[in-house]
DNA sequence: ACGGGACCTGACAA
DNA sequence: ATTGTCAGGTCCC
């Protein structure tokens, strides 16, 4: 540790229970899109660093890695015009590379890290990217008590926090995610970082940038070339929206329409980092999440849903309940939406209708209860669903047997019987449960006993309906009976 | 105000 | 193989 200064840090612990936060489905369940995962660690660049997690069942594992220069990288956020359209990794930069096969971006000028042992600020940042001062567990509590469904869909899907996200980022990728699903929302927003954000570092082989600031993208070039990446009517949305919060608003707009209760992102490098140079435009609004949904939806791309989602995720607004073709199947399927005459087609007014009623039944963190919903009821998420409502079903199964077991244990020892249930899975959502017994019978004189075996084998089909796992069918067929083995001893 | 299309793209199922 | 549908919607008429 002598002469080449490291900008990684040493593996650092919190605890932390999987009830508490599952990372492994909040950072896939799409609210970031920018989370990659490696060989079991997740890693992103959050403020210019790049933070690495890994979880086990009593501490979320963290460790921060940033360049030396991470000063200016975070407080330059305008220089960044691509003149080229395929600019990518900018090449000239010192890149250290370190034991385990990470290399850092690093400015020659600085060769002097300033908190490399600094990790309190990274816990502090991760407990405020986490909003873990709320108790999730005590939420779901709440959430259940009040809601039948959500009490009947939430057990599978434990873990699920909202995060506290950068709003510009946040406002961004969720233009991108228009009419669109997660992996290509994911590779789009990976190119925003790839073309227009500042190069962070590499692990294991794969290049970090962070999130391209408003000026970077908000260039006459932009529309055209995010075009030709791929990113179809949305480079608009994106340009449109990047030049009017770039010069048509104040600096500091988005952090102005923060939840004053859910205070902004914690600094990374422990304060310093974030230049206070706004606040003094006097904002009269109080902020309120209305207002900042009406605010929102002045921008290009940003309707209801959209809007919902930055004040949700990127600016602490937890009654705010994004309503997608997802969550507005639930509300008709489970809370008998567009039954009625009215709101048979999805309108502004059933848009707020339906917000209205789950911020009704769930509380102030509406959005949060929405979120675990929304997980239950996504395609890539169904199979942890079947999955464990397989594992309860024959779990139910293995409790039936061994009253069985009891009840027989209690009488005088005639027979011994023995169970074995195997389950096997037959797909996504067919479970096979076979049940194989063997009885042992002992008859007649101590020294000779027949010994009588019964192979019995139960098929359960587990079908999924309604994303709701029903036993549609419990057949149980002998395939085997063998014929009485008579044995001396 | 309300209802209906168009809109880029790519993955995935018939 | 081609075609159709769907994906965390928004804009415009």
């Amino acid at each position: 540790m002598g002469g080449v200064q490291r900008a990684v840090s040493e593996w650092q612990k919190l605890p932390l229970s999987l009830t508490e936060l599952c990372i492994d489905t909040t950072l896939r369940c799409g609210q970031s899109f920018r989370w990659r995962k490696i060989d079991d660690e997740w890693h992103c660049v959050l403020q210019g660093c790049i933070i690495s997690l890994k979880q086990d069942a009593a501490h979320l594992h963290y460790r921060a890695i940033w360049p030396s220069h991470k000063q200016k990288l975070s407080a330059a956020v305008a220089p960044r015009t691509p003149l080229s359209l395929t600019y990518s990794c900018p090449s000239p930069r010192v890149k250290e590379e370190q034991d385990d096969g990470v290399q850092v971006a690093s400015a020659s000028v600085s060769a002097h890290d300033s908190d490399v042992d600094d990790d309190d600020g990274t816990a502090r940042f991760l407990r405020s990217y986490f909003a873990l001062s709320h108790s999730l567990s005590a939420m779901y509590e709440q959430w259940a008590s009040s809601d039948a469904n959500f009490a009947r869909r939430a057990p599978a899907f434990t873990g699920i926090r909202i995060l506290n996200q950068d709003a510009w980022e946040t406002l961004v990728a969720f233009i991108c995610s228009s009419n669109n699903n997660i992996s290509r929302i994911s590779q789009m927003v990976h190119k925003l970082c790839l073309h227009y954000g500042p190069y962070i570092g590499t692990v294991a082989g794969e290049t970090f940038h962070d999130f391209p600031g408003p000026e970077a993208l908000a260039g006459t070039r932009v529309e055209a070339h995010l075009r030709e990446l791929g990113f179809g009517y949305r480079a608009k949305y994106i340009a449109e929206t990047a030049r009017i919060v770039a010069t048509e608003r104040p600096a500091g707009w988005l952090r102005q329409l923060r939840n004053p209760e859910c205070p902004a992102l914690d600094a990374l490098g422990g304060g310093g980092v974030g230049d206070a140079k706004e606040e003094k435009n006097a904002e009269p609004t109080a902020p309120s999440y209305r207002a900042t949904h009406e605010a929102l939806v002045e921008l290009s791309g940003v309707g209801p849903k959209v809007s919902d989602c930055v004040c949700l995720m990127g600016l602490g607004w937890g009654e705010a309940v994004p309503v997608d073709t997802h969550v507005w199947q639930i509300a008709q399927r489970d809370y008998a939406f567009g039954k009625g005459g009215k709101s048979k087609t999805f309108s502004k007014a059933t848009y707020d209708a339906v917000g209205d009623h789950f911020r009704k039944i769930w509380g102030p963190h509406a959005g949060w209860a929405q979120s675990v919903l929304f997980t239950a009821n996504l395609k890539s998420f169904s199979q942890q669903a079947s999955g464990a409502k397989a594992e309860v079903s024959s779990a139910a199964i293995k409790v039936e047997e061994a009253k069985e077991t009891t009840a027989l244990a209690g009488k005088p020892a005639a027979r011994v019987t023995k169970r074995k249930t195997v389950v096997t899975e037959v797909s996504s959502a067919v479970v096979k449960v076979e049940e194989i017994t063997e009885t042992t019978a002992l008859v007649g004189k101590p020294a000779a006993r027949v010994k009588k075996r019964k192979t019995v084998v139960a098929k359960v089909a587990l079908k999924l309906e309604d994303d709701d796992i029903q036993v549609a069918e419990a057949k149980i067929s002998t395939l085997r009976t063998s014929k009485r083995l008579r044995t001396r001893a």
